[in-house]
DNA sequence: GACAATATATGATATTTGTCATGTTTTAAC
DNA sequence: GTTAAAACATGACAAATATCATATATTGTC
């Protein structure tokens, strides 16, 4: 099994401020799993205990409303930490984790990297910071669902998405997003989004290919009001 | 000039933990200030460089959007700390406070604070619980801002009002807000706030009285859909 | 490569919400 | 108390978005 203290994407998240000793401890109690897109990394209302840290791939996190459809919250990527709130708190998760695509994370029990918060100061203000980051972006999602137009967040969206994950060679936006998942980030209907990504493209401001998206004039999508 | 240590204000916050001797010191270099309703504490791109603990009364943070309005993102009150986010970061505020009645707040300087954020591991710790739980509530308003009608989240915030600040002798809500600030909140135009209040008020839901609301159908409010 | 399942696309229509106009009430200052 | 300013209220209409129906395309599976 791979070692965490020789793992590079442990730089990436707050784990890279644990001492090498306190690497070499919790590298001996962690599991490494293989998900599958689409599968259920965790869900709302569950126990999880601990944080995964994520090697590779992308997930959604998600929680479901009183009307049957699901919210994305935010996208969880290759480097970030995931279920850092559940170290914090004794109450179960507030959100659903899917995976988007194929992924590999570890899984560090609570109770070997609790004590390391309490005592590696170092290592919690890194926690506190990246919390911290995630509230402000998460204040920043309020006012933009608050008011901005469906057209508008989901030109954003897609420029997030293009910003974040970039390219596959043929330059198609590396991240694939079906229309649902792009109306759940968006909150609104899957139709009005499908509807609005055509609209783009006839404004020759993205073109698609099956559910793959390439943007052609991203000025012209950060200029959309 | 008061003391922290006497204060009975932090049993309600993070400073609760500190110690008798950190408490001393910040009693020694805070200011106490005096800020009347209306007036502004700080604004979106100010450096704050510090926290306020709130003493007294009530505030808004919100955030200016493009489009020239408001939007309301949470209420802080007596007995909260408002920019905690200045001390785990250098970026200047992202949104302003504004008083919502008359308030008394004592600000304490970031590099009062930081060492013991750095060194006391417990007062760091509960920092990080009461980001943990502005986080999930900050998601919690994402997904209601997505998924919820306007009169849905406006009956929302008329029972969290409730909720938190209770009614006044004659059973008014305590807190008075305006009509703008409850469409700042649920982001809407002040019209459509209105609207729906009296349509709220003829469905014998609420009544009103000038500024003042009196809910009279709690379980009616909370049924909406 | 055919097929079923799933996802995408689009029209028609209903509903929700925003905007503009205008009048009334409340509040706060003198 | 008067009075001007601000806040509240409501109608008429416009724009944005949701819903329902249905058709087409794409994807994964055998």
């Amino acid at each position: 099994m791979s070692k965490c203290e020789q793992c590079i994407i442990r730089q990436f998240n707050s784990l890279k401020s644990l001492t090498k000793e306190e690497l070499i401890r919790i590298s001996g109690c962690k599991t490494t799993k293989t998900i599958k897109k689409g599968e259920i990394i965790f869900e709302e209302g569950e126990n999880i205990n601990g944080v995964f840290c994520v090697k590779d791939g992308i997930c959604k996190l998600s929680k479901l409303s009183a009307n049957g459809k699901d919210q994305i919250v935010k996208l969880v990527v290759k480097g970030d930490l995931l279920g850092q709130r559940s170290l914090v708190g004794e109450e179960s998760a507030n959100l659903s984790a899917v995976a988007l695509n194929d992924m590999e994370v570890c899984f560090i029990p609570k109770h070997e990297i609790m004590n390391d918060l309490q005592q590696n100061s170092k290592f919690s203000f890194d926690v506190l910071q990246q919390m911290a980051k995630d509230l402000k972006e998460s204040d920043d999602i309020i006012v933009n669902m608050a008011q901005k137009s469906v057209k508008q967040r989901l030109a954003e969206t897609l420029i997030y998405v293009y910003n974040h994950f970039g390219n596959n060679d043929e330059g198609f936006l590396d991240v694939i997003l079906s229309r649902e998942d792009y109306a759940n980030i968006v909150g609104t209907a899957t139709e009005s989004a499908i509807r609005i990504l055509s609209q783009l493209k006839k404004e020759g401001l993205i073109s698609t290919s099956g559910k793959q998206i390439k943007i052609e004039d991203l000025k012209g999508l950060e200029s959309i009001e």
